[in-house]
DNA sequence: AAGTTATATAATATATAATTTATATAACTG
DNA sequence: CAGTTATATAAATTATATATTATATAACTT
């Protein structure tokens, strides 16, 4: 699922995560996003192109301006495997001595 | 948050991700994490390293064996994350007409 | 049309990651 | 204890990623 390689690697870096929590409270402009950060504008734009392509934002075109916004698809995605691991940590929940051993590695 | 860096990056390899799918299946020594791999055992011990890293499985020591299995921090950590983006996509989906505009970037 | 603003792209330097081969270590096996 | 098995580490290579400066483009403003 190579989807899943853009995504996750989209979410590895923390000023990618930063500008999707900024998103997470409405749509913001290029310069908007470079704002808050000590990161010139083309490095803000190539991350834009990344979370872009991994399908965790999508973009408008308003004259000169390129509003950005949180897309659903690729968290979608991610959920829908996260929901494999989580599911199979649940159900191995009931050991619980097993994942407490397993936890306290004798160095 | 470095420890998101390190559990997305983690993620982001398809061959990590298919370990820990393995591992959902149940504990596995390197040996058996590598045979289904067309690689190299030195190769699926740095995946492990990484996997261990980020907090996705844990270790135990048993002989000379390694067993491997999931630990459930870091996933627990990003679904902590992912929820805000998930609780902002949700909010904003009424605004339909807002999403399907997004979404139709006219070339 | 000239200047400015918003954004993108290119070239480049630097850093980090992934893989392989070779080798080390430590625990079992006979 | 000698040989083998399970795993880890090191060195080297190759590939990718990140950030910067410089520059291009396209839309607004006057």
């Amino acid at each position: 699922m190579a989807n899943l390689d853009a995504a996750f690697s989209a979410l590895a870096d923390p000023t990618r995560r930063a500008i999707l929590a900024r998103l997470a409270l409405g749509e913001a402009t290029v310069m908007e996003l470079v704002e808050p950060f000590d990161m010139t504008q083309p490095a803000i734009s190539r991350h834009l192109k990344v979370l872009e392509g991994a399908g965790l934002i999508v973009r408008r075109i308003e004259g000169t301006k390129r509003p950005c916004r949180l897309a659903p698809t690729a968290v979608a995605e991610i959920d829908q495997w996260l929901g494999m691991l989580r599911r199979a940590l649940e159900t191995n929940y009931d050991r619980l001595d097993d994942v407490l051993a397993a936890m306290k590695p004798e160095q």
